[in-house]
DNA sequence: GCAGTAACCGCAACAGAGTTGCAAAAAGAA
DNA sequence: TTCTTTTTGCAACTCTGTTGCGGTTACTGC
């Protein structure tokens, strides 16, 4: 299966690697030029998981947020185990890279990490 | 408003506090000896949560699985923040309560922690 | 530049989790 | 028992995400 470079997926992986915080498929629909189908969308970012370009977090919101991996992420089960934040204001997800929760008792084999902490981010707490 | 106690409500509040992990909807449905409606299992978990008997984890699956708030459960943000497992294998959603992730930047305001990580557990890997 | 192949897109339809409205049933109080 | 109010069950709905399929488009080779 040889990837294709089209004008939506460089769009969308420049949202996602230009801004801070993870995006929503509603939030990247909303912030493209173009009308774009919401399928679409979806089978971009999961191309982007599986090829190891985005990483999935599941908030406590019960959706789907994607963020850009960062340079040199070795996909490995302990490179995405950051915490993550949601504001329950303003909607944002950030990745809160320098906070690892990797304690795990032994026995346990980790595959996936997803640590969201929700409530008023740094921005809106103070505002 | 004033609560009543039904067969079904103390049915899943005594599956929650017998068993030792997380239950979604489904495992309660399927647990229960009387046929009891999706809807009313949903509505009393979320009674139990409003309530401080239950506290609500949204695992990586998109899915809510509920556990019953252990003794002295102060409810405050910093309460729940204790580490949740989900076996990939066996489906099972376990807490982790010794090792809790508190640990955010100055000036942001925790509401709900929501921590989960996905693998094999130590039942499954071993096996 | 042109044709062929296969990836990609859009539309429609679907699946699953969770919620809401409303009327019937049942718990608690008088 | 009777009355009030909570709880339940059914139907219908919302929302998120997925799948099937035909048409479009990017890449390859000539």
């Amino acid at each position: 299966m040889k990837r294709r470079s089209t004008a939506t997926q460089t769009a969308i992986l420049d949202l996602l690697q230009r801004g801070t915080t993870a995006l929503s498929h509603e939030m990247i629909q909303q912030q493209l030029d173009t009308t774009v189908d919401r399928v679409t969308i979806y089978r971009i970012l999961n191309r982007f998981v599986t090829d190891g370009l985005a990483h999935r977090i599941v908030a406590d919101d019960g959706r789907q947020y994607f963020a850009a991996c960062a340079q040199g992420c070795t996909h490995d089960a302990g490179s995405h185990d950051h915490l993550h934040f949601r504001c329950s204001n303003c909607q944002r997800v950030e990745c809160l890279p320098e906070h690892p929760v990797r304690a795990l008792p032994p026995g346990y084999e980790a595959e996936h990490y997803n640590a969201i902490v929700s409530g008023r981010c740094k921005r809106c707490a103070a505002g």
